[in-house]
RNA sequence: GGGGGCGUAGCUCAGGGGAUAGAGCAGCAGCCUUCUAAGCUGACGGUCGCAGGUUCGAAUCCUGCCGCCCCCGCCA
């Protein structure tokens, strides 16, 4: 994909610093929060003292002097020696331009490499529904799999069922233990949805305790598969811890890390020596009793997943799995794998007014409750407009009580207030006309949809879906301020021509954007 | 004790080497005979936790300290 009309902006720069001597050093254009400062400013003048010998103004005069491009209007020496340009008329049209003809394709293809990636996200035990804790593991995993598809990446998206040890037979035994109208044990699961879902299995109650376990899972499997396509959560594949006992994929996985000599016995169980990669201690692979642990399993998915041809891994996990990090690359490493295929995103947990949740202690907020209560597109948005190394509070009462405050529905009134203009319009232009000087409005406006494509590669590179739902509201604002200044329909032909045409590309990157977090762009609201 | 994250406006948070630090919400003053007022305009609001360091320049990078959250199992 080509470049966007900034980097165009600031190669035209490049060339003239390259012509002062300066090869080489990258041109960084900012947009100033001085309107007095240029449409861009750039301080490549400042870094290029010291190699250049030069005073910074200096170089930025004779930086300005051999700038030449049809969409740079002015370049001018401010303060220590920024440059500050201005762009033209020219530039304005060519930005709306390369909008409309690139389409819904507008920001993509960022990737300077791209790769096969997979994002295994959400995965959580099928022992309960899924909760507002682990929704921002969906919202988040789900936007930043959509933001590496758009940015140029094959992309897998997986779930991975923990449907394999302890807490299945405790499962099991809370199911058998409602359906006979008990109390589950006292470390069982306790929430009410225990003993709907054990009525709805139509099992005998006398069944053993692995038959009701088996049943529920695939029950709690199916609701947390409707409860994540509710919320636009898509997976190509469900994969079941299980499976990798059944492959016998756990016990080659052991041979191999055993084969390579990174493992030992002690204590009557067997030892994956960890700590030759970096992990804090040592992890039991398989127990006294003979059973394996969780980290085996961590350890055949792992080659599994590679083998599968993914170049990367990338797991995004809660803050209270931060320790895995160092497991997981060291299980990678110990396998012959580069660790840094493992990729770790970690989230900060989201803390709800009342207290924390737990699934076991059944004071459960479940994420279709907060469905229920502010819609899809609301939550998505409240899950994914901060940073993910940012713990959140979040307000429950408040989005469900102020939800016409929630910035989501500013970002699709801006979306359905154009499709409203365009629906008036006839015939919709393909390209601003060549007579148009853009307004202050206007071109702020403009400025903001040049500047998505450059968004979207660090937003990828970062793996901040949060600041695509930020550009989201900036834009939406841009366009709102345009709106209340410049009449669209009934103003000049030639310049309806061209405000249509700038409305069009506004809808085409507010809904590209609303559609990397998940969020429907409305024609009406 | 060890490790990780965070500390920015009354509240929730952006920004993560550039010029006078931003947005939303709350609160104040205005704007609907005009393409959707779920909107717009203006004013108010700050010791960027504290102290050093790095340099032309630090909210941003480094060190130390303080505070909050999370983790440190032959649980998963």
């Amino acid at each position: 994909m080509s470049a966007s009309p900034v980097d165009e902006l600031a190669a035209a720069v490049g060339r003239a610093v390259a012509a002062v001597g300066g090869d080489g050093v990258p041109v960084r254009l900012d947009r100033p929060a001085d309107p007095e400062h240029g449409d861009y400013a750039t301080a490549v003048a400042l870094q290029l003292a010291k190699p250049l010998r030069a005073a910074p103004r200096d170089i930025a005069g004779r930086i300005a002097a051999a700038v030449a491009s049809e969409h740079i209007a002015s370049v001018e020496v401010a303060g220590p020696g920024f440059l500050n340009l201005r762009v033209s008329a020219a530039w304005y049209r060519a930005a709306v331009g390369r909008v409309l003809e690139q389409g819904p394709r507008y920001g993509s293809g960022a990737a300077a490499r791209p790769q096969r990636v997979q994002v295994e996200y959400v995965s959580g035990n099928p022992t309960g529904p899924v909760t507002v804790a682990t929704a921002r593991n969906a919202a988040y995993g789900d936007s930043l799999a959509r933001l590496f598809e758009f940015a140029g990446h094959d992309v897998g998206r997986e779930y991975y069922f923990n449907d394999a040890g302890r807490q299945i037979d405790l499962f099991g035994e809370s199911l058998r233990a409602r359906a006979r109208g008990e109390e589950p044990p006292a470390d069982g699961y306790q929430g009410e949805y225990v003993a709907e879902v054990a009525a709805g299995l139509g099992l005998d109650p006398g069944a053993d305790t692995a038959a009701w376990a088996r049943a529920g899972t695939d029950a709690m499997i199916g609701r947390i598969r409707a409860t994540l396509a509710r919320f636009r959560c898509s997976f190509d594949t469900w994969f079941l811890e299980r499976s990798l006992y059944e492959s016998g994929a756990v016990g080659r996985a052991i041979e191999r890390v055993t084969a390579g000599g990174h493992v030992y016995e002690a204590d009557g169980a067997v030892w994956l020596r960890s700590t030759t990669f970096g992990d804090d201690k040592d992890r039991v692979l398989e127990r006294t009793d003979g059973t394996f642990t969780y980290v085996a399993g961590d350890l055949a998915y792992i080659a599994d997943k590679l083998e599968r041809g993914f170049d990367t891994a990338v797991y995004v996990l809660g803050a209270d799995h931060h320790g895995y990090i160092g497991r997981l690359k060291a299980a990678a490493e110990a396998l012959g794998y580069d660790p840094d295929r493992i990729d770790v995103q970690i989230y900060q947990l989201v803390r709800l007014r009342d207290g924390k949740m737990s699934k076991r202690a059944g004071r459960i907020v479940t994420l279709d409750d907060l469905l229920d209560a502010i819609g899809v597109d609301a939550a998505r948005f409240a899950l994914v407009q901060r940073g993910h190394d940012q713990p959140i509070d979040l307000d429950l009462e408040l989005l469900t009580t102020q939800n016409s405050e929630n910035p989501v529905y500013y970002c699709q009134y801006a979306h359905a207030r154009i499709a409203a203009i365009l629906r008036r319009a006839d015939g919709a232009a393909a390209q601003p006309d060549p007579s148009w000087q853009p307004e202050p409005a206007e071109a702020e406006l403009v400025k903001a949809l040049a500047e998505f494509p450059d968004l979207v590669a660090e937003a990828a590179d970062r793996r901040g879906p949060h600041r695509i739902a930020g550009y989201a509201q900036e834009t939406a604002k841009a366009f709102h301020q345009f709106y209340k200044q410049c009449k669209v329909i009934g103003a000049e032909p030639a310049v309806e021509r061209s405000r249509l045409a700038l409305c069009r590309a506004t809808a085409q990157v507010m809904a590209t954007a609303l559609d990397l977090v998940g969020v429907e762009a409305p024609e009406s609201m």
